[in-house]
DNA sequence: GTGAAAGCGCTAACAT
DNA sequence: ATGTTAGCGCTTTCAC
């Protein structure tokens, strides 16, 4: 169907060895045959197949990437930066979406051991954590390599991991509460090194920890919603409500909004991220600024070194970027 | 390295051949052997290699999914959707974003022309399409079937269209609008079929067209929020204004709030989308809903049937979706 | 039912 | 500088 080298080699009347090397601009051969070859080449529209070269190669130039899900922004904004940074190597992004799924987590390890990608980033927490990672670790033996975000292993040698510090992001929001005269201070999602951190911060300045003021749910714009109706039920609002991501952040705002307590006077909203819209959200979120761009990047960077065999330094087996408190317009000061 | 089938067939003494049948459920191989096969590939943690297979077999079991940017919650819905359609087949989906970038979609081509992928969606607009389209036809008919998702071409048997009616849904908003009684109405965005539209619904009214009240920029909440930066110069604003999707609406918004004009009171901001968020948006958008699950679900399948050279009845060609206004916060009736 | 052998399209020694 | 050859790991006739 598609024409392949052997087409060339005949048309050109040189061997299938002599049209590849040609094709990939080798020195070695002569430049009267080279020029005959991309000619022929050209006016066949040829383009190498990539299954074959892979196959010999045993590389697909495709890296592979695992995220909860592409409609989350803070994912999509990291992915969009992954792929702008491999692109310039050469290679593809496939995108892998778990929806929160152990079972498609798994599936994506299996697949990537086939040997679909020459590395794989995973960005992806969830249940399973040891097993999986245990899979994760045969693939990295088998010659695929492998770096986490915002994931832990023990062993950063065999896979480096890409995070920021998430007990002390939720210890300096809510840090940053106290110190602008907030003691009722909520909690939304589940994270236990960020309840962790959020609670450090209470107990450092003497505050009581009301468990009535965590709940969980689905960290979406809904899921946010449905804790903004929970919160209404409450005898007593809290002040303040930390939020684990910006898009929970608005789904309470929305539903507070909607039962007409204002945002911030009546009650202060942070959010986590400053994904691309909360600047824009009416009102501007406050929230904690992840530099998942810069994480991306990183990510990938290391991950291109890792498949072309670099050594890593021991710096770059654990990367813990810093996170910066952005003060816009859904909290505000109490006496 | 990895455990190949070689070394199955070496381990259970067959042939590579009958573990190759083994391991694919092939009904000829006595029941034995079968099992022999499987417990030696389990304890091997045997995974064939894709990349082998897909040579042989002539396809990678993927799908390529072209859109301007992962960022964008239209595509990104659109996306999660067809990937969770293909899925259940089997198929993975590689992501492939052309930052809006006309060289980005001609990489693409020519990588899916490499055999990377059994098919692809295409849903991009942009430059070249004339030049591009023909390099799609091109991959089509090397075997590699193309959907388009609201992209047009006069072959529709050679690719087949998913769509809705941009002239209709723009004429529809501003038609509302007006029934409403605004008559001042801007529109933002650069489409020339919506433009039509609201054009056509302008003066089907008798309204005349205010060229001042078109603006261009770039899709994104920054592109709205900058028009908005334009609108406050000008001498009259206009009573509503259409945009080109939910997130320039989004930016508009912010930005004549920031200046203090109040949504809807003074002004009413309809988008086109319906994204996620605009449900959640202060004030709720006001926007133009367009079936991205169902278009995203109906590409996948039609592109599965293509690459499983089923015939497509002729009303599978060439799909227009209906769209529905949703009437929200964002825009209001004057007098 | 099983094995031998050919071949998918390409690359990379090695020989010439 | 060019051709010969051997494979990459798998599927798939075709004999046996």
């Amino acid at each position: 169907m598609s024409t392949t080298l052997k087409d060339i080699a005949e048309k050109a009347n040189v061997s299938i060895a002599t049209a590849s090397l040609a094709l990939n601009n080798s020195e070695k051969v002569n430049h009267k045959t080279y020029e005959k070859v991309k000619k022929i080449a050209e006016e066949l529209n040829y383009t190498p197949n990539a299954r074959a070269r892979a196959l010999v190669k045993k590389a697909t130039e495709t890296i592979g990437l695992v995220i909860p899900e592409v409609e989350n922004p803070f994912f999509a904004e990291m992915a969009q930066s992954i792929k702008n940074t491999i692109k310039e190597s050469g290679y593809n992004l496939i995108l892998c979406s778990t929806e929160y799924k152990s079972e498609e987590e798994l599936r994506y390890i299996n697949l990537f051991k086939s040997g679909l990608v020459d590395g794989a980033i995973f960005a992806c927490l969830g249940d399973m954590m040891e097993e999986h990672n245990k899979m994760i670790i045969d693939l990295v033996k088998n010659n695929t390599p492998v770096v986490f975000v915002d994931r832990e292993i023990n062993n950063y040698t065999l896979i480096p991991v890409i995070k920021t510090d998430l007990f002390e992001g939720a210890y300096n929001i809510a840090n940053y509460l106290i110190n602008n005269g907030h003691k009722k201070i909520g909690f939304i999602g589940q994270s236990e090194e960020r309840v962790e951190g959020y609670k450090k911060a209470l107990s450092d300045n003497n505050i009581k920890i009301n468990d009535n003021y965590i709940f969980y749910n689905f960290l979406t714009i809904e899921g946010g919603y449905k804790v903004g109706q929970k919160l209404l039920k409450l005898a007593k609002l809290p002040t303040a409500i930390i939020c684990l991501n910006d898009e929970m952040a608005m789904g309470v705002i929305q539903s507070l909004t909607s039962a007409n307590i204002k945002v911030p006077e009546d009650i202060s909203i942070i959010g986590i991220d400053n994904i691309r819209m909360s600047e824009y959200y009416n009102p501007s979120l406050t929230t904690l600024h992840i530099p998942k761009k810069e994480m991306g990047k990183k990510a990938a960077e290391i991950l291109l070194k890792r498949i072309n065999r670099e050594k890593l330094s021991s710096d770059e087996q654990l990367i813990i970027f810093p996170t910066e408190l952005i003060v816009r317009k859904s909290s505000r000061t109490i006496n």
